[in-house]
DNA sequence: GCCGTTTTCGGCCCGACTGTTTTCAGTCG
């Protein structure tokens, strides 16, 4: 089993174990190790080979014996006989909103049911209403949260959340009394996708900010209702929860509604440790007495000996870690991103033509433009013929000339990575491009090992300089093709080939968490709109926000270079061809 | 199940809301 396999099995028999009732610490552990199997730099088999697992904080024997039956044998007995003894469905339960592991079990003891099918059926026929510890209320509750289930995959992409949360917060700030009012949760941390919208709102009078809130048009059913906190679920698919504090509690709870959980959990034992308690109220000594003033974020981190930590690295990834060493980045931002690498025209897919992009390009403050239509093995998308690749670089030698130094158009190329891995253009072709990404589109279906070592062939072209969306996911629509990434990472770093964080936001390709172990080995990236038209652009912002997840720096993505160090960067790579 | 310069046992983040509860468990954030 891969790194992967082995969190998800970890994390299977943390639920599965919960469903049998037992101690929520031990459960934890379980998700714990799940979380830090997948987010280690260390290499899974070494580690077992090496008989080191339980050197990792959060790991001890018995997990190291577990995770070691599963990388060499591929399966668990333990996890077998936990699956024997809990019914799949009931995980499906899980999912209902009000639902947990004590009720799940409740009623699958109670009913001897463990589908989806049957409870349902069992809420039809009134059967749950009279089991101790239920009711008709929770009965009622039950159906709506299977049709929503069935519905939409419960998670939603970032541009419906950030759309959602900025009218939600512009119909917040217009209630009287409202002194501020923020966006927390996943929204604000950057998240590639999220469950729901999380608003902190200041106010000395909380009723009105609710009753609005729950009454905007946004909103198709409220869930949750009481003197602090309202949670609704909005028409286009997402919840929103809305937390309203007083100003001085306000940074507490911005930062306890940003998180993460883990975060926070992280956060609060820190606290402890120095003898406090942190909340979202307030940061007070252990044995009572006021809490500390801070009167924003950065107070609060700083009564905990921490430098602020941005938003997005609020994950419990060693983020305190870094902070308390005094290591952590200065992330790259909107405003460091000179030019725009990877964009379509007219040539291939795209609504607009070259003229038109790099307008549009110079229009949003960037100074230069790499056009990088498809390859002719992208017939569907009407990839260039090495004919018209000529064609259109002295379309852009004209272009340029016109743009007289002002702004620079580079003869890019997405150039297909065929099915045994060699490029989509012979030498002579590929000589000409000033820039090189490299894409799979095709044939996702390869074996993992077959994937990785067809990518990794291209990998070692020397024409590549940047390969792009490198697991070809479309986030809640297709997984990521089987393939070692770890592996293409470390040896795009090891060859200085960028690997492109691809912005659009149903990419987001490199995923943020690859991503910052890639640049702890030495990797570049890329953060590219892959942009079909001029608004396509834009999307760019989306990937500085999962750069910025995987802790880079301008240092380290490509195109927050000014174009004289880009052009030095690949001039460089093409001497050592 | 993990962990430890106050501990190898007794902690493990902390609080809001709901429903069924007659004092609180379960779920969720
Ligand atoms: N202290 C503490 N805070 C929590 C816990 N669960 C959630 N929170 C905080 C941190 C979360 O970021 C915040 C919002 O909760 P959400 O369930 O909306 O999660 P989040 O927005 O992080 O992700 P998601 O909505 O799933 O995309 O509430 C918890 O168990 N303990
Ligand atoms: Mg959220
Ligand atoms: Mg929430
Ligand atoms: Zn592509």
């Amino acid at each position: 089993m891969n790194r992967n396999e082995v969190a998800a099995a970890l994390s299977e028999i943390g639920t599965l174990l919960e469903l049998l009732g037992e101690n929520p610490f031990k459960t934890r552990a379980y998700g714990n190790a799940a979380r830090l199997i997948k987010s280690m730099d260390q290499d899974l088999p070494t580690l077992v080979e090496k008989g080191e697992l339980d050197s990792l904080k959060g790991i001890g024997k018995a997990l190291a014996e577990k995770i070691t039956l599963l990388v060499r044998d591929g399966r668990l007995p333990y996890l077998d006989e936990l699956r024997a003894r809990v019914p799949p469905g009931l995980l499906d339960w899980l999912r209902i909103p009000g639902l947990g592991p004590k009720k799940v079990r409740a009623i699958h003891l109670a009913l001897g049911i463990s589908t989806l099918g049957e409870l349902e059926y069992a809420c039809q026929e009134n059967r749950l209403r009279d089991l101790d510890g239920f009711g008709q209320a929770s009965q009622d509750k039950i159906l709506p949260g299977i049709d929503r289930l069935r519905r939409n995959a419960g998670r939603f992409l970032q541009p419906v959340v950030q759309q959602e949360a900025d009218r939600l917060l512009e119909l917040v700030r217009g209630v009287p009394g409202v002194i501020r009012a923020e966006v927390a949760g996943s929204v604000r941390r950057r998240s590639e996708t999220s469950k729901d919208i999380d608003i902190v709102v200041a106010s000395p009078d909380p009723e009105p900010v609710m009753e609005q809130f729950a009454a905007s048009d946004q909103v198709e059913e409220i869930t949750g209702r009481g003197p602090t906190k309202c949670s609704v679920v909005l028409k286009s698919g997402p919840s929103a929860d809305l937390r309203v504090v007083d100003e001085l509690s306000f940074p507490f709870t911005v930062m306890y509604f940003t998180g993460s959980k883990d975060h926070n959990i992280a956060m609060r034992s820190r606290a402890r440790a120095a003898g406090l308690k942190l909340n979202e109220y307030g940061l007070v000594p252990e044995n009572g007495g006021d809490s500390l003033p801070c009167a924003d974020e950065a107070a609060i981190y700083s009564a905990l000996d921490l430098p602020y930590i941005e938003p997005e690295l609020r994950e419990d990834l060693g983020e305190l870690e870094a902070g308390s060493q005094g290591e952590l980045p200065a992330l790259v931002s909107d405003s460091d991103i000179c030019g725009i690498l990877h964009c379509h025209s007219t040539w291939s897919d795209g609504s607009a033509s070259i003229a038109d992009m790099a307008s549009a390009c110079r229009e949003r403050g960037y100074t230069y433009l790499g056009i990088s239509d498809h390859s002719q093995a992208a017939s569907y998308a009407g990839g260039l013929s090495p004919a018209q690749v000529l064609e259109q670089h002295e379309e852009i030698d004209r272009l340029n000339a016109d743009l007289n130094g002002t702004f620079t158009i580079l003869k890019g190329i997405e150039v297909d990575i065929l099915a045994d891995g060699k490029l989509d253009y012979p030498d002579e072709i590929m000589a000409r491009f000033d820039l090189v990404v490299a894409s799979v589109h095709s044939r996702f279906n390869l074996s993992e090992q077959d994937q990785t070592d067809r990518i990794l062939k291209a990998l070692d072209n020397p024409f590549v300089d940047i390969l792009g969306h490198p697991t070809g996911r479309l986030l809640l629509a297709r997984e990521p093709y089987a393939l070692d990434l770890r592996t293409v990472v470390r040896a795009a770093a090891e060859r200085n080939v960028a690997v492109e964080v691809n912005a659009h936001p149903s990419r987001l390709d490199l995923d943020w968490r690859e991503l910052a172990v890639g640049l702890r080995h030495g990797l570049l990236t890329s953060i590219n709109p892959d942009a079909h038209s001029p608004a396509g652009i834009d999307h760019v912002r989306h990937g500085v926000g999962i750069a910025r997840k995987g802790w880079c720096t301008p240092e380290q993505a490509l195109n927050a270079w000014p174009l004289p160090r880009l052009q030095d960067w690949l001039k460089e790579r093409r001497t050592g061809r």
